[in-house]
DNA sequence: CTGTGTGCAAACACTTTGCAGGTGT
DNA sequence: ACACCTGCAAAGTGTTTGCACACAG
């Protein structure tokens, strides 16, 4: 199996494998601050250019919810290129902060009168599995 | 019946009416750069001073949105101070890029097993009905 | 070898803070 | 009269850009 990077035809350096290690080792959605925190030795520069290739090629996305900082996830096979609305959940713990994309096979729908929906992403706030248990 | 300002225990002064004014005039919640383009002559730093004590005294709440700048949109009567998450849905139109605040009845519940769900915003993205109409 | 990624310096945009003076009630 | 609102200047923070060099394929 080819590695994510090359599968999405990105070339393959060592600081993107150290981002994306980075993402794939937290079970939750996190913040460039979060990632800035868990590289050694970065350029800021570089980083954001990272983040916004991952985003454009489809291998996170961003999530945002009022008051917090902006969330990046890894995204699921589902997730097409440039199609980042896929319907899911998020689920922001009040507890830990951390966010986390949930996804769910049990996905409601809506009724908006005439407004036509294309999409529908769900931003739930509450106590994640993890803050229950402790 | 007492103006919104008073009604929310806030000093009414002119700028604070000009913003207030922009934010009732537009059926759809806006941005701060639209507020600032509507604005003739204003001061930037109290332009955020006015936004913060707008969120801060409930009569506005920031709808995040990811890949759209923040926006505001002015809080129903169901809001309550420092409770900007009330059940409704935003819908970000593909089109015309605005984004409404639409009160619905019938909101849906899901269910994510061993997470605890304390409350819910439904991001759709869409058409909205005036774009559909034409 | 060639196109792309990276680092550096600098610019830019957005937001916040401190303080002095003005205004609402 | 007094608390609070506003404007100005300045600092802080986050993000982008241009360019030269380094590296992956």
């Amino acid at each position: 199996m080819k590695s994510l990077l090359k599968q999405k035809k990105i070339s393959e350096t060592p600081f993107r494998l150290e981002v994306l290690e980075i993402l794939e080792s937290s079970k939750s959605a996190v913040s460039i601050s979060f990632i800035e925190e868990n590289l050694k030795d970065y350029n800021r520069v570089t980083l954001y250019r990272t983040i916004k290739t991952f985003v454009d090629k489809g291998i996170i996305h961003p999530i945002a919810i009022a008051g917090s900082e902006i969330n990046y996830g890894l995204c699921s096979d589902s997730c097409e290129e440039e199609v980042h609305s896929h319907n899911h959940v998020h689920l922001k713990c009040n507890e830990c902060k951390s966010v986390f994309c949930i996804e769910t096979t049990l996905f409601p729908t809506i009724d908006l009168g005439e407004h036509k929906i294309e999409s529908l992403e769900i931003q739930a706030k509450g106590i994640c599995e993890n803050c229950r248990a402790s």
